[in-house]
DNA sequence: TTCCAGGCAATAC
DNA sequence: GTATTGCATGGA
């Protein structure tokens, strides 16, 4: 596939439009910046060393399942619960029967599924360690594209690009792809055009989101001027 | 009350 | 391979 520019000059107006986003939120980083969309807290712009334990890195991956097709407030509360009864972390959450898991991620949604979900990943990773491709990744249960990029690019620090909804949304109406693209598509398109940086990656899909909560919400009449079209070039 | 949100797996063609 | 359906809460 060849590199579109396009691709690089929107990152670069993104950035300068919203700022760097430093996600993936945590828990631990309650207070870093305050004033973003969707959250009250969490995120961590500028810096770019997290997480730093490995309690972190397990809590991201739990918040790549719990936020499947979830506003990402009602995951916070589910990830609260599961502080508060200290099920972040492998062990404690693997000897955590499933129906206790279920009902202290009620809030996220799906709570059944996920709790099952939930119980591959840790088994997983326990097995595992860091030692696993994307592949087998992909093979829990639970585990789809997106999940699996979320975690690979947050959690793990892997140069592998995450698609969602709103990329797809975005990057549709100005033309760049169409609903005949599939995922591992629109994810090549992205990492040939850029160049392989992890920073990058993550802001860049963060930065993603923010806009399109801002500007391409169903639920929200957009901004008639779009005083912020990307489509202008610059 | 209805619609939407940072998907995924199972099933049906 | 592509389309459809179930899974579920909380906020707008």
């Amino acid at each position: 596939m060849k590199p579109n520019p396009e691709i690089r000059r929107i990152y670069k107006k993104l950035l300068k439009l919203h700022g760097p986003q430093g996600w993936w939120p945590l828990l631990s980083c309650a207070g870093c910046n305050p004033t973003k969309t969707g959250s009250m807290t969490g995120y961590h712009p500028h810096e770019y060393d997290w997480p730093k334990t490995e309690r972190d890195r397990f809590e991201i991956c739990i918040g790549t399942v719990l936020t499947q097709n979830t506003a990402w407030p009602n995951v916070e509360k589910a990830l609260r619960n599961l502080d508060d009864a200290g099920l972040i972390g492998c062990d404690s959450l693997l000897s955590t029967p499933e129906q206790k898991l279920a009902e202290r991620i009620r809030p996220a949604g799906y709570f059944n599924q996920k709790a099952g979900y939930l119980k591959n990943l840790a088994a997983f990773l326990d097995k595992k360690g860091s030692g696993f491709s994307r592949a087998e990744l992909l093979a829990v249960k639970g585990i789809g594209d997106e999940t699996a990029d979320s975690i690979l690019l947050y959690a793990f620090g892997r140069p592998t690009f995450v698609v969602d909804a709103y990329t797809k949304r975005i990057f549709s109406a100005l033309g760049l792809i169409d609903g005949s693209w599939k995922y591992r598509e629109i994810k090549e398109l992205f990492e040939v055009s850029l160049p392989e940086d992890v920073v990058v990656f993550q802001e860049y899909h963060a930065l993603i989101v923010e806009h399109a909560k801002m500007f391409y919400s169903k639920k929200r009449s957009r901004d008639p001027a779009n005083t912020h079209d990307l489509s202008t070039e610059k």
